[in-house]
DNA sequence: AAATTATATTAAAACCATTCTAAACTGTTG
DNA sequence: CAACAGTTTAGAATGGTTTTAATATAATTT
């Protein structure tokens, strides 16, 4: 359980004013028992629905990625239409349920040591993400 | 070098016609020395420089995604706002790099053995894909 | 080889996630 | 509270991708 007025600090620190829209946006991303994933529509309908709040689609999109560029948030890497984000920012990796589109974490203990025995001139690692893409068992 | 012919026995055994758009598409993915990645964009430019033929946009997507179904191509996923594709169909990964937005091979071996070992009952493991972010390194 | 059928191509429109715009609004600082 | 910089907003614009419905082409049948 975070207060708002933490969330209020956790913006000001980061340089963000802390706005009506960016703290409910924190309440509804960072105010969880759990770390999730969520598009950027889904983030809307649970504000309308939740909050029972109108939230222009403008500023969801201005703030989430501000929330990313300070690494509250990290977009997860996948070859479909929309954006996914993930509220966990630990160094994880992902399942892909291709026929439910749905994301589920897949702990670094799970996939085992990557070590990469390449490098690129001038070039250094941001990051390593594991997709395991998924498909229905039916034999 | 592959024939134009031999471009149609493949075309008709994966039970697509032979078109002169599908011939054209594969001479410019297929008869290569090398594999290679591009977005659809890249591959219409190609084809329109390469071979000075028209070809609808429409055509491009169908048949790129026709290959990709019969395994002929993969989507590489990218959390970027187009879709890549790679003439490379075996087992591999990828360095993304992020200020030029292009891809780059990475062999199975310069990333090891991958074990997943979490399971979801009732899916089964389609692919498992590294996808390595690069940043300039500039320090 | 003409007629028939099934499939493919096309230009243009539609779609939809995301970004941009420029005006109105709000948090901050002095 | 005034002034400024940063933020929100609705709506328009953008751009990759998909759909549409008419036309064209390949395959099959006669």
């Amino acid at each position: 359980m975070t207060t708002t007025v933490e969330f209020i600090n956790k913006l000001r620190n980061s340089g963000l004013r802390p706005t009506k829209q960016r703290i409910k946006i924190c309440e509804v991303l960072f105010n969880k028992e759990t770390t999730f994933h969520f598009t950027i529509n889904d983030l809307v309908k649970i504000i309308e629905t939740e909050a029972n709040e109108k939230i222009s689609l403008a500023t969801v999109y201005n703030t989430i990625h501000a929330f990313e560029k300070k690494g509250y948030l990290k977009e997860i890497p996948i070859d479909s239409n929309q954006s996914y984000f993930d509220t966990n920012v630990t160094d994880h990796h992902h399942f892909y349920d291709i026929s439910e589109k749905k994301l589920i974490d897949l702990d670094k203990v799970d996939v085992g040591p990557i070590n990469i025995q390449k490098s690129i001139p001038g070039k250094k690692i941001k990051s390593v993400e594991v997709l395991v893409k998924l498909d229905t068992d039916n034999q």
